[in-house]
DNA sequence: ATTACTTTTGACCAATCGGTTAAAATAAAT
DNA sequence: ATTTATTTTAACCGATTGGTCAAAAGTAAT
């Protein structure tokens, strides 16, 4: 319950916990407040309306993601040890929180216009750059040729995915081979990565 | 409207419309009434309740999904056959119906239970004699030895993902060069298939 | 034409929702 | 100690929600 922090930063780790399991249609104001452990006018005395709070949560969760892909993007490295990164990074994060895909993939799905305020300036950016240097390293026959955009979906999309859909792969998993859906995760990291050095060796 | 054919036909389609654009908990069903063209008790007449009627959009659309991919992995294809056809099905499929993915991927995570009932007989079996095929065709050497598992978490993810978060890369698309996102689908038939191609070539 | 059965409707209901308000409790300022 | 401002609460409100019901409209059988 975070006894200890102050009361709006109780109120929005409960927030963010609530919107996160249940969306924002699904999540009841009355709930958050029981999670923040305190009593529900107290949230409309912080933030206004379920609407405004929802929104600080989105965007504090879209700015988290963006920084870190960000960074990674702009580093100096070449394209094989950012994809390593990359890989690091989103394995870790979403390992410690399942639901966050789901929620952002929902969510912006629900609601596409929330996006355009803050992710044109940010995202976009860092990505021509990045191809640049995929097509440069292309050229000097570091990599194999291959067209950055979709090369960028296949390793988003293998990334992800076994997260956004882990009840169902973890159903799948129990009955075809005893193996637990976790270890399966576990090994994520080493089976993205080879898989992508093979479809990037020349 | 669907206007002739019968009232439950067309409530069923309604509530598919609804329930895949705005979810289990963002549906109301006044709204799929509207859709149909009928009163709001109407549903409670052929479905006696929300759940219940819902219940029977993702069963259908679950099992929709279930068959056609058991039909293809059980065919007698050769493992690079079979998946130039799961290509094939999932992009036509979802480039139909954009927001099956992300309706499916939510509901299993709001409530995984309900999988339970009807996934463990169906898809679950449907992978064990594929990967084997994978196994016996490694040992041929006819494609290189990679993780089954892991191999369809790949393939999945990169079907998928960029379907789900279609908003959000359209966005990106056309930040980053003035490309339009349908465009970058209509390709993705064959930037998966080189890619996949690419990392099973021993 | 009357009966019997099914389909459709408008009006209604209790429960729940997000949100408000006035007052109580607490803290800060003088 | 008293005033002032801030934080927290219980009680309440109107709107919306899923769901019900009795009656009307339609259909089929005799």
């Amino acid at each position: 319950m975070d006894k200890d922090k102050s009361t709006e930063q109780r109120i929005f780790n409960a927030a963010r916990t609530v919107f996160m399991h249940k969306g924002l249609a699904g999540a009841r104001m009355q709930e958050i407040a029981d999670e923040a452990g305190i009593n529900k006018a107290l949230l409309h005395y912080y933030f206004r309306s379920k609407e405004k709070l929802f929104e600080g949560i989105f965007q504090e969760v879209i700015q988290q993601i963006t920084k870190g892909f960000g960074e990674i993007l702009r580093s100096d490295l070449d394209v094989k040890g950012k994809i390593r990164l990359l890989i690091e990074m989103y394995v870790d994060n979403l390992s410690a929180n399942r639901y966050l895909p789901i929620f952002v993939l929902n969510e912006m799905n629900q609601n596409p216009e929330r996006l355009e305020g803050f992710i044109s300036q940010g995202v976009a950016g860092y990505f021509t750059p990045f191809f640049m240097q995929m097509e440069e390293e292309a050229r000097q026959g570091k990599i194999r040729r291959v067209h950055p955009m979709h090369f960028m979906l296949n390793l988003l999309g293998m990334l992800i995915f076994p997260f956004a859909a882990y009840p169902l792969l973890s159903l799948i998993a129990k009955n075809t081979f005893g193996n637990d859906m976790n270890d399966i995760l576990m090994e994520r990291k080493e089976a993205i990565y080879d898989f992508v050095e093979n479809a990037l060796t020349p």
